[in-house]
DNA sequence: ATTTTAAATGTACATCTTACACTTAAAAAA
DNA sequence: TTTTTTAAGTGTAAGATGTACATTTAAAAT
């Protein structure tokens, strides 16, 4: 490039913080790859990689998580970006965060994982390594934040989901107790769940009936001034 | 760098969306530069610049902060980072964009502000190049839902302010009226301005008592589950 | 028929939000 | 010295929302 001729380049790298919700275990995880090389070889890392000629920072985004979780059209958000002078000891690089959300259930259904990836409880996660922790840290707190004021709950959930689970995803999220009758009052009260006349039959003899997220609805809705507010006693 | 040898390195920018705001005009204003250089010279751009070697993002958006206005120590916060492929004509370049609030007020007193620099009303900006009008929209929303959840609009005023002005503060960043009564009442049961014994006498006869800022009581208060939230009706 | 298990439900009280109009202080003008 | 003018300052009632809390219901298993 002749332009801007006399300014240095950097590496610009992704990195992808991919929190899945474990629906059996009532847990959020978080996925990490064991690294396969230096600096650091052996320790663990968020999936990561440098950003390709032909492609946007989203496009770096989903190209890394798809390989790694053979996953597409996931939730996939710019959390942050990060360029301390020294924050990776191979070589000055600019990395952006990105955030994304997955139902468990769905990816234990795909093949093609990589190997050397890992979920880990977000309770007790090992040192990760340069500012990764940092990472983690900041998405989480912007989740937590994110979750009260938009739907993106419903993306870590089946399809077909009942209220209590729709409770016990967010009490994950929160880590605290949550009063059943309030949450239900408050989230049915949106408007924006649909009853199903199917009922869960596996954790209870009197079954719990299925709701599914009604998206048009929510949209609607959204452009006359409601808002989603699913703030938690 | 002998490692991470096969990627392919990027320039990388900050872009800063320097808001101003004008406490005489009672307006939110925004500093625009006409480019002195190609490609697009002499269109209206916001205050950017690359990141050089020895200095952090953050370490760039100050520099070029200080270098345009002036001004240190300012409320600095990276908003978004832009890096779509073509975004830049000149080059590939990835940018991050860094929102600062400034008082107005202060800045007239600085000399050394560069000649090409100019505040606009953020009623009726002109077009800007690249994906800078992206940048404000984005930038201007975040600052929108921010200051209703802290208080940033604090950097807008002076030391001493009265109600009335932090209330035309609000109504300028919110481009809405607000009940007066309510906004008092709200704003003062916080417990975090302090009354002063002096008042403003240059906008009525009677005179409206100065308030400051106790950044101290707000920070304890914080530190015990305190949430600044200043919604307005 | 009885027991067991988890789902489903309602209410009273406190807190917060909202809409709304008159009084007060002080300078300027008559 | 009275009157006028201007912007600052103040309260309340009604409605909406948030919070704490315990019993009943459905259905399978014994």
């Amino acid at each position: 490039m002749e332009l801007y001729s006399n300014y240095t380049q950097y590496l610009v790298a992704v990195d992808c913080i991919v929190f899945g919700y474990d629906i059996i275990e009532k847990e959020l995880k978080l996925l990490l790859i064991k690294r396969s090389f230096e600096p650091m070889k052996g320790s663990w890392s968020l999936a990561g990689g440098f950003v390709e000629e032909m492609e946007s920072l989203d496009d770096a985004a989903s190209r890394i998580l798809r390989t790694l979780t053979g996953l597409e059209r996931i939730y996939l958000k710019q959390s942050f970006t990060y360029g301390e002078k020294e924050r990776d000891p191979g070589a000055r690089v600019i990395s952006t965060a990105y955030c994304a959300l997955i139902a468990l259930r769905d990816i234990n259904k795909e093949p093609a994982v990589n190997s050397e990836a890992h979920w880990r409880s977000i309770a007790g996660l090992p040192d990760l390594i340069f500012d990764h922790s940092l990472m983690v840290n900041k998405a989480l707190s912007d989740l937590q934040n994110q979750i009260k004021a938009k739907p993106v709950g419903f993306e870590l959930l089946p399809e077909k989901f009942t209220l209590v689970q729709m409770q016990e995803l967010y009490a994950a999220i929160y880590q605290k107790q949550i009063d059943k009758r309030n949450f239900r009052k408050k989230i049915l009260s949106m408007g924006i769940l649909e009853k199903l006349d199917e009922k869960e039959r596996e954790t209870s003899k009197k079954g719990a009936y299925y709701y599914k997220f009604n998206k048009e609805r929510y949209e609607k809705l959204e452009q006359n001034g409601f808002y989603f507010n699913l703030d938690v006693s």
